[in-house]
DNA sequence: GACCTGCGGAACGGTTGCGTCTCGCAAGTC
DNA sequence: GACTTGCGAGACGCAACCGTTCCGCAGGTC
């Protein structure tokens, strides 16, 4: 929460405590008003405003816009669904397909493209964006992949982190360039047939792909 | 141009006539700045201090911020480079190292992130960069691709729209999100040669990829 | 009770940007 | 020369927002 007023623990009973209810309401206020209008078109006035709350009130938490901003994206938690008892490739569709469903409901989804041009001037708000929002979901597709090593789906020297980009960066790009008509149910499926394709176990150790130099797994 | 003055070609010689380095002095200006600093930030007087013209010359040729950025993204073109010669695989490479290259040096590219941002509120700016920057550069990947499916490297079925965003997609998405570090020129390669094998034809189709007609130079 | 701090509301001065306008001059046509 | 338009410079009124401050009251501890 990062309050501005850092006191440590030391005699901190003094006076009218502070009410809980109005640190959910600015934080709330301020990432519904960052989804809407992005990090530039933020003013403090209308979180105020929209929080039902004075300026005052956030001053005396925040220093400032950029603190405000910034403690409102580290509470920003999306925990990926459970998705379950399916087959390796059925459960990275259903991520994939969540990760487009969520990214113009969720209120995370929708920060995200203001993120991005706004990550250009306060590195902060991706960094925390991705700690909290960007890396569970990676866990979660990790984990899937490694399940797929373990059966037998997935080759073994596979770079996970490289995986998890193929499956979501044509998913967010598609999201982001906003083609019309927009990406529907069917793009997860494809994608992850595409790169499930490319990541599978090598049918023959000395395989001769006629095409391009070997790429020589270092 | 699209001058706010939208005289006909009638009797269009009265007076000084417009001078033209001043509207590319003004276009100049504006992608500079919305590339330094995005659309909400943009100022009509940064942009007339920074081309070096009054402000009235501004709005004598723009009715307002919208049309004079509308205008200027319009003007941006990013003919892509020609690649020829190589294989079908080196020539994809190149492409999407060219896309890496660009995104942090070029001016479309440092453009596009702040794009983003602003689609949401102005839709004809990423309507606009699209038909300018994104759409040569996915022409020249699709004549790429069908080469491949000539030269038997692509099953014929591909769908070439589908097969470019598997490859721009990751490597926008690294670049956007602003992983530490930052990609190196080895992840086109990893990408191309992931979407290649995800494209391959099918080996079980009766057709043995490796007596299929090389690659022709031409 | 005395004392402290939190709170909403409202106002403050200062800054910034908008879009308009005027001025004096330049550069063309008739 | 008469006329028209382009131009840079700068000022205009207007609006929004910043961060601060004061008020009067509420909600706590001692």
């Amino acid at each position: 929460m990062t309050a501005v007023t850092g006191a440590p623990a030391t005699a901190r009973q003094l006076g009218r405590p502070r009410d809980p209810r109005l640190d959910a309401a600015i934080v709330g206020a301020t990432l519904q008003l960052l989804a809407e209008s992005g990090y530039a078109a933020l003013t403090m006035e209308a979180v105020a405003a929209l929080a039902g709350v004075g300026k005052a009130t956030l001053y005396r938490r925040y220093a400032g816009k950029e603190q405000l901003v910034v403690d409102a994206v580290a509470t920003l938690s999306e925990a990926p669904e459970v998705v379950e008892g399916a087959s390796v490739r059925d459960e990275l569709v259903a991520r994939l397909e969540a990760v487009r469903r969520k990214s113009d409901s969720s209120l995370a989804g929708k920060i995200f493209p203001r993120l991005i041009s706004a990550a250009a001037d306060h590195p902060e708000l991706m960094r925390s964006y991705r700690r909290q929002v960007l890396a569970p979901r990676r866990a979660a597709f990790a984990a899937t992949l490694q399940r797929g090593v373990a059966s037998g789906v997935v080759r073994a020297d596979v770079d996970v982190e490289h995986a998890i980009d193929m499956l979501v960066g044509p998913m967010a790009y598609r999201n982001l360039i906003r083609t019309e008509p927009p990406p529907g149910p069917e793009l997860a499926a494809r994608i992850v047939d595409d790169v499930l394709t490319a990541l599978a176990p090598r049918p023959d150790q000395g395989r001769d792909r006629c095409t391009s130099p070997q790429e020589d797994p270092a």
